[in-house]
DNA sequence: GTGAAAGCGCTAACAC
DNA sequence: GTGTTAGCGCTTTCAC
């Protein structure tokens, strides 16, 4: 493996010259810029990285945080940083938690250990209030959901007004019965969401009903969302509209109408969330809010890079979500 | 930040000392190495990792080079490698490619950057004959694909074979007419399923039918798994089975056929591969052929564990595939 | 059992 | 426009 020593020296100058070629630095002859370039290309160099992030204290490298890689919804973002990072110089390094708080902190202390130069973190709960002490040290974004207080750099969308934009369509079209499948998650997205449900009903004077509240897994899965649906469907005065929480809930609650014998959307109006599980696979296809997972992504890392370079550090992004009505949702 | 000289002052011993206790070496008296770690502690030191991995040469990272996170397929075997990276102290470092070959050597150049120790890679095609030059150099393994020739440490599953028990399967059925979606893509998986198909049929003395073979998308879309049967649905003499190249594809099937009033198992019999994506969300639920994906992403750490520490560097490792048989299939 | 010191490969301040 | 040199923070001989 050469060095910059070897560079330099079949180059015949110094290795401040070829650290300056290397950085483009102008203040090198065009001609001696040349012999060096020929010298890196005939020993094939490459920078030694764990030198040039000693040297420069900073690694080029950031860190990702996230519960589960496996979930469609975090793929596509991190699709988004991905890109956005390489085109900006950086690599990205994985660390999956698993949703273990313990290996949370744990990847966060790659910063200490200067393994990267900040973090992007997914899925931290609402009540997660250690992460400001973090972000006070570090540059730190927070992706999709973050703490109810205290102020860390964040994207993501406005979930309250998600979640008012569907039940204004939903009671717009004259529903009156609307159940909602929630999570057992700590997520403030969820928190969110419940509560413009609740509120927009009281806001049109209808009545909370509570056995129209369901909880569904933590994680939004398939067969819970089933469950889920066939309790609500099953009680005597059934809803005519549900708001699921995720896509594979709402996949979920359709599947369970259909055991059922009910017909959606003639018989039961089901929404969804997220845009990103198969929506448009089968009939019906899903009415749902579509959150803009792969640009999530680019702000999270451009608000990182400001972060991370200008030192500014209490950026907000909001983003706006897309409400795309389809098959599965109609008027009574 | 605290360095290591800041630790040996605080705890009046040198700086070799506190190395010693950092890197767990035995000859330090337990009453020092108890100063060490109060001294660590109130400082709350972390080792410099640019300066250990310059010191070491290493950087106890791996890389994975994947055209795609967003494909679940790959997502899951993300999920075993990491898992195993870090149960043994690594980190991965994830490099998208979009499926360009440039950025695939732009990634591997990591290697040379000292960026990280080693590489595992996903989607290689089986003319990509240069991989086995910078496998030479450095510690690479190939997962799930690979070039048809020369020799690169790698897992996979036997695809021949599971093929081949899918034929027997619907030979074993009474089927005779039996089709194929494959894919235009470049993998040997692509290639050594197709021969089994053919291989299958001629084994038994059924002629292989050039109508019968279509091609799908080289990324297995839904729709275009769709559109190859519908084309191979509306051929005069239709066949009875359709052996898919991959889930998502064999739901574009069951689709097509249902779209054309033919029902799945008894006028068409589905059979798909992977089994991850949603292969039982819905009726019927489809045949398929299991690939241990977050095994195949263990293993592969492991080869590559092996690469980087004794240098063994030419293992191949074969992982037993499962074939499921659930509802999309049947006797004809 | 512990310390002094060399040096990993690079960048940047300073000299010329 | 180019060279000399002092470190960045760590590990690891080699003394004692």
């Amino acid at each position: 493996m050469a060095t910059i020593e070897d560079v330099a020296k079949e180059a015949k100058v110094s290795v401040a010259t070829v650290s300056r070629v290397l950085n483009n630095k102008k203040a090198v002859k065009e001609e001696t810029c040349k012999r060096v370039y020929r010298a890196i290309d005939k020993l094939s160099f490459e920078p030694n990285m764990s030198a040039r992030n000693l040297r420069r204290n900073e690694t080029r490298v950031i860190l990702i945080v996230t519960p589960n890689i496996t979930n469609p919804y975090y793929a596509h973002i991190l699709a988004g940083i991905g890109d956005c990072a390489q085109e900006a110089g950086y690599s990205a390094l994985i660390h999956n938690t698993s949703g273990n708080e313990k290996r949370v902190k744990a990847g966060l202390d790659m910063l200490k250990k200067k393994r990267a130069d900040g973090a992007i973190l997914f899925a931290s709960n609402m009540d997660s209030m250690w992460i400001k002490e973090y972000a006070d040290e570090y540059p730190i974004v927070l992706c999709s959901e973050y703490p109810a207080k205290g102020h860390v750099p964040r994207v993501s969308i406005d979930n309250y007004k998600a979640a008012q934009d569907v039940m204004e369509y939903i009671i717009g079209m004259g529903h009156i019965r609307i159940a909602t499948i929630s999570s057992s998650n700590k997520y403030i997205s969820t928190a969110l969401r419940l509560r413009a449900y609740k509120e927009s009903l009281l806001w049109h004077n209808i009545e909370v009903h509570e056995d129209y509240i369901v909880y569904a897994d933590a994680d939004y899965s398939f067969m819970s969302g089933k469950e889920a649906a066939t309790k609500i469907l099953k009680q005597k005065n059934r809803p005519t509209a549900i708001f699921c929480i995720s896509d594979t809930i709402a996949l979920g609650a359709i599947t369970a109408a259909k055991e059922l014998g009910i017909d959606v959307p003639s018989g039961l109006s089901v929404i969804g969330f997220d845009d990103v599980d198969d929506t448009t696979m089968f009939h019906p296809y899903i009415t749902t809010i579509a959150q803009p997972c792969y640009d999530l992504g680019r702000q999270a890392f451009r608000i990182l890079y400001n972060c991370m370079n200008d030192g500014k550090a209490d950026e907000v992004t909001v983003l706006p979500h897309k409400f795309i009505i389809r098959e599965s949702s109609g008027s009574i």
